[in-house]
RNA sequence: GCCGACUUAGCGUAACUGGCAGCGCAACUGACUUGUAAUCAGUAGGUUGGGGGUUCGACUCCCUCAGUCGGCACCA
């Protein structure tokens, strides 16, 4: 996948476009004032005010009929640098133009405009040379977009496009579009019966099928065993809590836009939890705890309900209520650095299992400036992104840095991974506090017999199960290898008359040995149910006729393939079996 | 939450500008006994997301509520 804003030929393309764009609009909408149009991952964009006017589908394809018509003028693009007061004169009436020259660097003096034919827009460049060159293009989406980001702002109209420098490229481009769709975790999970929803349950509240929950349950195992080999200790927890928890915890204080609203009963209050933190404390300060016991790491595969905004649900990426695989770490101050690199060692080792090679790292820090949203402690703070930053230097693993990201009690290394459809979410989270500790009053026996307050690592590998879920889904695009398919073999009777004995007998031999099989006893020709398989992405299907009856044999047809396989039944278990240790994927 | 679009049977969809709600798959019944992506015939299935309005007449136009989708904002 082409990124637009790192292929530099394609970045100035497409920002030429966007100013194409904009000259379009103002031929069509003449008192149109405009914000920014810079390039994005996938294309670009321009903020617009239309005052009253709404852009609707129609008017995106006339927009796109106006740069037509503009890029066959060919125009050439002349660059100019005018003073910084010329600039102010000459957009006085223009406030966006204004905000963007006031706000720029003081120590530039010049302010440099693009000219193409009739229009004129300020911007640092560069440019192609030609309008000519802005021809194969395609505006792919237009929505709300608040003024500098800000939602107390008021809200622009955006039209997103992208351009390309052949047409084949961009046909290709929007043929991938399409094959993303395709992959969307919310079509595959309908069409193999993964999850729902429904408007009756509520909105955010997926509800896992047979095929989901078996995925699920296998997933959960699987990092639960991880962690047990690693020294976690496992809980059970509840999911709501008493509203003084979150008090001590300070959530009801930094979190509570994202909380559901308290419930009274009787005389006390009581909310769902966001999150597992507070539970965790309590229960490590249940006992009286010695250096010697530390480090301490307390896990839970945890249910956490958030108000999430309507606007922000997604399939199961984003939901209202979800399962985090999560865990609290007690440690020394001398063990984080140990400690820090376990998680993330644990991380990359599941990663790898999986076969995700396409993450990033995202070192969440918090805003200095922001006086409201972090816990105020300069000296903890500045010791814990220092500490944050010198493990990711060891580790060598580069990393972004995020300003404004952090949890309010501490800052955090997040995994990024991309979605097929939409922006960037965060799958794992290894996070440091130095507050929490403190708020609850947690301590350890120091080897001189002193207290001293633990350090607490907050991590998740699988931020959400269900995350995890959607975003294997489309990594896999529903091609689930064998550990995890809900069902793993198909058997085929190529005739119930003469070859449904040998299929039931292998159908029990397979089942006996724990596979997650089913043997397709209907009455129907071989293609038919061959269809139904491979639509259903089943691993393996298994033909037996009459070639297979005679000698014993198994034939298979692997999904993704054509190809049909004849072995022996003890070939094909080791098969099987190799598949399953290897986490061996199909969808490649 | 904000801006916009959308919502027709279990699923996928059709119905020009307001004029008899159709098709395919799945389901059910029967026949066919089948070698790698759809055997044939028949049956049943709809207050066109909910509510209200305009009209002789509404899937179609208007209002409203809910949900979904694309972005924005927020975020595991």
């Amino acid at each position: 996948m082409v990124n637009f804003k790192e292929d530099e030929k394609l970045n100035i393309l497409n920002h030429s476009c966007a100013h194409l764009m904009a000259q379009a609009i103002k031929h069509l909408y003449p008192e149109a004032k405009f914000w920014v149009g810079p390039v994005v991952e996938e294309g670009f964009y321009y903020d617009i005010d239309l005052g009253d006017e709404k852009i609707t589908e129609e008017d995106l394809e006339k927009i796109e009929r106006e740069m037509k018509k503009c890029a066959k003028d060919a125009k050439n693009i002349i660059r100019k640098e005018i003073s910084k007061e010329e600039a102010l004169e000459q957009f006085k009436d223009d406030p966006y133009k204004v905000d963007l020259i006031e706000r720029m660097d003081p120590k530039e003096t010049t302010i440099t405009m693009y000219t193409q034919g009739d229009f004129t827009d300020l911007c640092r460049g560069p440019h192609v040379e030609n309008t000519k060159l802005c021809k194969n293009f395609k505006l792919t989406k237009f929505s709300g977009a608040y003024w500098k980001g800000d939602a107390n702002n008021k809200m622009l109209q955006r039209i997103y496009g992208v351009c390309f420098p052949t047409e084949e490229e961009l046909e290709e481009y929007l043929k991938e579009l399409e094959e993303r769709a395709q992959r969307d975790h919310r079509k595959i999970g309908k069409d193999l019966g993964i999850f729902m929803m429904s408007d009756l349950v509520g909105r955010g509240l997926p509800m896992y099928l047979p095929n989901g929950f078996i995925l699920w349950n296998i997933l959960e195992t699987y990092i639960r065993n991880k962690e047990l080999e690693r020294g976690y200790l496992h809980v059970q927890t509840p999911p709501l809590g008493n509203v003084n928890l979150y008090k001590t915890s300070g959530h009801l204080a930094h979190y509570k836009d994202a909380m559901f609203p308290i419930m009274e009963v009787e005389d006390e209050e009581y909310v769902l939890r966001p999150m597992n933190c507070p539970h965790h404390m309590v229960i490590y300060g249940n006992d009286i705890h010695s250096y010697r016991d530390l480090p301490i790491r307390i896990a839970e595969i945890a249910r956490d309900c958030r108000y999430e905004t309507s606007g922000s649900l997604k399939g199961i990426e984003r939901v209202r209520t979800f399962c985090q695989n999560d865990s609290h770490i007690f440690c020394t101050p001398e063990q984080i650095e140990q400690e820090f690199k376990g998680v993330v060692d644990l991380i990359l080792e599941v990663y790898k299992e999986m076969g995700i090679e396409d993450f990033r790292f995202e070192l969440s820090l918090r805003d200095p400036e922001d006086k409201v949203k972090y816990h105020q402690d300069d000296e903890m703070w500045n010791t814990a992104e220092d500490a944050l930053r010198k493990i990711m230097k060891d580790l060598g693993i580069p990393y972004v840095e995020k300003i404004g990201e952090a949890a309010f009690y501490g800052p955090k290394l997040d995994v990024q991974l991309k979605p097929a459809v939409g922006n960037e979410f965060t799958l794992s989270t290894c996070q440091l506090d130095f507050c929490l500790p403190a708020r609850f009053d947690l301590n350890y026996i120091d080897s001189n017999g002193e207290k001293k307050t633990p350090v607490v690592i907050h991590r998740a590998v699988f931020g959400s199960i269900d995350r995890t879920i959607a975003f294997y889904l489309e990594e896999t695009r529903g091609y689930l290898p064998l550990w995890l398919a809900p069902v793993q073999l198909e058997v085929l009777p190529v005739n119930n008359e003469y070859h449904l004995e040998y299929a039931e007998e292998v159908y029990n031999k397979l089942k006996a040995l724990g596979f997650r099989v089913n043997l397709d006893d209907r009455n129907e020709k071989l293609g038919y149910k061959m269809r139904e398989a491979v639509l259903k992405k089943i691993p393996y299907m298994i033909v037996l006729g009459q070639k297979e009856v005679d000698n014993k044999t198994i034939s298979y047809r692997r999904a993704g393939s054509e190809e049909t396989t004849t072995v022996s039944y003890d070939e094909f278990i080791e098969l099987l079996n190799s598949d399953i240790k290897n986490k061996k994927r199909y969808d490649k």
